[in-house]
DNA sequence: TTTTGTGCAAAACCTTTGCAAGCTA
DNA sequence: TAGCTTGCAAAGGTTTTGCACAAAA
């Protein structure tokens, strides 16, 4: 096991600081090919630093989010949502500014369906497209800010 | 407001009891064009039967997707999922059966990127592709349950 | 030295479960 | 009636927070 971060890599981190806790957790997050909880994540960073703490484990991953290095893999933000399911596939796009969702229809849903299950040898009963954005409005509501001087 | 559940469609619930509880959060499900969580839907429920339960609403849920009836929009079962972000847009099917998860290139990603920006005037900036099936292995597995008399 | 981050313990959430009572078939 | 469902309350998990101490800049 060794320590993949360099100083160039945790530069994303700018403005925040750099400690022993953040480095280990992103290293572990890279090197994991993705799909950990926080909780694994936990329990396999205190193989390395026994003393960290489970609330360290959820603040960096905030920390990480928010500066874009990781990516919480939901459809919209915490919690589990449900919708009754339709005959036809249908997909989504959510607003990142209000959390507005619109469906959409993808013509190439079959296709894509088709080319995976070939090349991964899966049998697929379900496909789902799902994008993030911003919303016309929220787009220009980020826009004025920018102009106006807000981050 | 109505019911919308006539006694054929809850012909679903086969084998199971029709209640008004489920008759009510089925119907809920229906008229809300997904989205919902939990909570949501047990607070739109509790203007028509203010004595309903949380309990209800969590084991209902739990019935329906049983049954096929609704989907949870979820990328692999319970909790938060995190992973470093790469470069590539990497996509996803993940198995039903063993929950192995194998990642896929995208050749559609940008065009259908393209098309839906410009359908919905979404500034956007994610797309990804989630598909469920059965691997290999688990298909395999599922077929010998089958031809020897399990379900 | 100043400011930000950490560990710990407690709180806040969300979801599940046990049990007696109520309702469906 | 018999058996499945419900509501309630309590338990189980996961995530967040407050605070004093430690570490980074």
């Amino acid at each position: 096991m060794q320590m993949i971060s360099t100083e160039g890599e945790m530069q994303e981190l700018k403005g925040q600081r750099i400690t022993s806790q953040r480095r280990l957790l992103l290293d572990l997050l890279r090197q994991s090919e993705g799909h950990l909880d926080a909780d694994e994540l936990y329990r396999r960073a205190k193989e390395q630093e026994p003393r960290l703490s489970l609330s360290t484990v959820y603040r960096s991953l905030h920390l990480f989010k928010e500066l874009g290095l990781i990516e919480e893999r939901h459809f919209i933000e915490e919690h589990h949502h449900y919708e009754a399911r339709s005959e036809t596939e249908h997909h989504h796009v959510v607003c990142r500014g209000c959390g507005k969702v619109i469906e959409f229809e993808c013509p190439f849903a079959a296709k894509m369906k088709q080319d995976v299950s070939r090349q991964t040898g899966f049998e697929i009963f379900d496909v789902e497209v799902s994008m993030k954005g911003y919303c016309e409005h929220c787009r220009q509501e980020r826009e004025g800010d920018r102009s106006s001087g807000k981050t």
